[in-house]
DNA sequence: CGGGGAGTTGATAGGTATCAATGCAAGTGG
DNA sequence: CCACTTGCATTGATACCTATCAACTCCCCG
């Protein structure tokens, strides 16, 4: 798509709420329940009702569970029946094509909630990979459906995962070329972490250079190659998967289209 | 975008029920309310509770609008009430990005719901334009929120939006190829027209080259010699808007980038 | 020490945008 | 009813973006 100028950023909405400053560096312990869910997107899932701001929270039963990497959560296909929230590090999520090739489709990161829009058909829609160690929450959804303020919460959760899916980001990305598209990619989420509570210029790509390219539609040489070129015009600096937003308005800029970067 | 192969067809789910075979040759007269229902997907919305085989339905207020080639449903931004239904022609939904480009998002035929997934927000999130004569009925929200079996029925709605318009589709077109995309496009209209109850085989576009090169992310030139491309190598025919296709399997297989066409 | 995956960098080929010219049909005003 | 206008569609020539192929490095892991 060699479109030299247009592109809106209506952009990727933030959506979430955690972060994961050390993506694979966190302890490889049993997890006990009920940690870090202070900025998790999915917290009125687990404590519904009576959240008056004193009174301590009453948690739907949330199971945690350690994924190393390349572990699977869970695969396409697969009956669905749990609300599962990333508490720390990073969710891949893929399909396969007729051809047997891997398709990715994003990542999930720390605090949101992986495998939503599947969850009224009940069957995963698609693969969801730990790209590293990662800690992820589960709440049934049985349970979720009990409390009408859970519902309430589930359904605004929908929205806004709709809201972020939409026909209109298909149709912007669409016509993205690669550096609008890279750049589109790295200030989605700088907003994510940053809506998380954490540092919206210092991140965990959580993807490989492939993986990003295959998310992108684009080949891994080119996400090589302009990663090297956004270092040189100093728009951020990346040493493996760490990023660092260096200039971020200029980054935006780039991911929308503007001065034909 | 160049990949030589790939492809998921995933397909574009059909979520329809109803057609427009003359587009833009019906009376421009004014409107009678309940006229075509039979296959409109909404239809559970403006009929709701005891719709027992038997009984004649309850409807809800739904009130017919007419309009001309051109002239405006609603715009970006516009509080929303209403939830509209397309009960003949076609509504084209378009963007503007910041640069003042239009973009193209999509067309709503016949039976089709528009602007659904905005209703959440009660704020349009683009502009909705007349393709030819076209009228759609509207329903006001606060009728459909008052019966639960509506809710029911518009929350089912929801879903299969969503589900029309999930990443999987985004990151699936992300990487398809100028044929592949227009042959999907195809596809995707003879589906839904199918699900309307009328020819999977022929119909009208609606949108014109320029619109559909828009809509795919593609020049219209490009658009221009796929079709002349596709009608040499007998898979359509298309005179102005009009659309026949002649071998939907094959025009599938281009869809599915198969056979590198 | 060897092997393999991930990342980088260079050269080339190919798909599509872009520019430009022409044709065609519908609408408009005389 | 006919010139004029205007938008849409088609077709050709050329430029450019990015995929692809290939070679190399680096690092992790056995």
């Amino acid at each position: 798509m060699y479109h030299s100028k247009s592109i809106l950023s209506e952009n990727f909405s933030a959506t979430t709420k955690e972060n994961q400053e050390q993506m694979s560096e966190l302890s490889p312990n049993p997890i006990k329940g009920g940690s870090n869910c202070a900025f998790c997107q999915a917290v009125a899932l687990c404590q519904p009702q009576s959240i008056s701001a004193s009174s301590p929270p009453h948690r739907l039963e949330a199971k945690q569970r350690l994924l190393k990497r390349g572990q699977v959560l869970f695969k396409q296909g697969q009956p669905q029946d749990l609300l599962t929230v990333v508490c720390t590090g990073a969710i891949k999520s893929r399909i396969y094509n007729r051809n047997g090739e891997e398709r990715v489709l994003g990542v999930t990161i720390t605090g949101e909630a992986v495998g939503l829009d599947s969850l009224s058909k009940r069957k995963y829609a698609y693969d969801a990979i730990a790209t590293g160690e990662t800690i992820v929450c589960e709440i049934g959804y049985q349970d979720v459906q009990s409390g009408s303020a859970s519902q309430a919460a589930l359904y605004k959760m929908l929205m806004a995962q709709m809201a972020h899916n939409n026909k209109i980001l298909n149709s912007v990305m669409g016509r993205k070329n690669a550096a609008e598209r890279l750049a589109a990619l790295m200030c989605n989420l700088s907003a994510r972490f940053e809506a998380s509570g954490y540092s919206a210029t210092e991140f965990n790509l959580g993807l490989s250079r492939s993986d990003i390219a295959n998310c992108l539609g684009l080949a891994k040489e080119t996400i090589s190659r302009l990663l090297t070129r956004f270092s040189k015009d100093g728009l951020l600096a990346v040493n493996a998967k760490r990023a660092r937003i260096i200039n971020l308005t200029a980054l935006q800029a780039v991911a929308d289209g503007a001065g034909n970067y």
